[in-house]
DNA sequence: GTCTATAGGCAGATAGAC
DNA sequence: GTCTATCTGCCTATAGAC
């Protein structure tokens, strides 16, 4: 039974958690070692094993902090914006990364890119993270009036924003990034003046 | 000095590069071993290195074929179709590899999201055949009028299909990778119109 | 629960016979 | 030039002391 200081076992998994996250979004999956993430979370090798049993255990964990995460955004932005403000919300959102998208390139994106090489039950899960992006978006777009079509733009918007990403960090540039979120942006004003 | 004849030093060389493009593709950069690439190519283990000093220089190799090949494929487009035609072939590429894409991805966009998640020389080798293709079709934009802002169309329209090839590849589905072509093909229509 | 030590396996790379 | 055998090192995973 796990005890109660700051330091317990719940704390110390979610630290390796939180750690192999960051360094599997700045190397990869495959590149990340067990020993990388022991070593940058403070904890013995051996020990990650009393936490999680197999390395695509962390992964599992590792995906559904990411999606507890990103779920907890769009709940923050469903209750403080209407439609449009969210999906312009949620364009911003890369805006106001892009340091980071051009140094490490999408979290989410680069997972998929990387597992979906073959199918695996880990890559079956970080599909998951962008079809809840999906089906959020297309709620949006659906509560903007855009009926049959809402899923075809939500697939427009995620698709334009990982293929921005993915430039910005082979280029190590972030100009052309913004200006295809402003793009978007724009884009998103039109849709909602259609009405 | 190689031989002549036709499994000469020359043609296993190139059978090599050519298998482990394949390999690559499919699985990634990391995740292919040499083992892999000297069992598929039906070449020993330490044979493999009669052709190549390391896995990088197997790398640099597959990158060069893989940009000649499409440097080629660009040079036929050039002398046979308009400028708008060459943008609209480069589109309908997609268009027609699209099961490859679902399957395996895009074998540059994939090369690019792995190896540019920490800097190396085969990373920027990697982001020379993005170069190539922004460069080839900012030409093609320029020679259509489009002055300036030619660099700009050329990397939103790359960016859109790496963004639609790696949603594809994640949900391996070709649907709205076709529907993201078809939009593309009639926003390059309609930049022709604009003159 | 925590940590050290190490097993077991596979990867890249090399040596050297033919 | 070609191939077999093997080295070395790292990675995942485990055993077992404390």
């Amino acid at each position: 039974m796990p005890s109660v200081s700051p330091y317990s076992s719940a704390k110390k998994r979610a630290r390796i958690v939180e750690t192999a996250e960051r360094l599997v979004h700045e190397r990869g999956f495959g590149a990340t070692t067990l020993a990388d993430i022991a070593h940058a979370s403070g904890v013995p090798l051996g020990n990650l094993y009393y936490y999680f049993k197999t390395k695509d255990a962390i992964g599992d964990a590792l995906v559904d902090r990411l999606g507890a995460r990103h779920e907890e955004i769009r709940r923050a932005w469903d209750e403080s914006l209407p439609p449009v403000g969210r999906v312009l919300a949620f364009i911003e959102a890369s805006l106001e990364t892009r340091e980071s998208l051009a140094r490490s390139g999408c979290a989410i994106g680069g997972l998929c890119s990387e597992l979906h090489k073959e199918p695996g039950p880990l890559a079956a899960r970080a599909a998951t993270l962008f079809e809840a992006f999906l089906g959020w978006l297309t709620t949006q777009f659906k509560q903007m009036g855009k009926g049959a079509e809402s899923r075809e733009l939500a697939f427009h918007l995620v698709s334009s924003l990982q293929g921005a990403a993915l430039l910005a960090n082979t280029f190590h540039d972030t100009k052309q990034l913004a200006r295809e979120c402003k793009r978007l942006m724009a884009w998103t004003y039109s849709l909602a003046a259609e009405d």
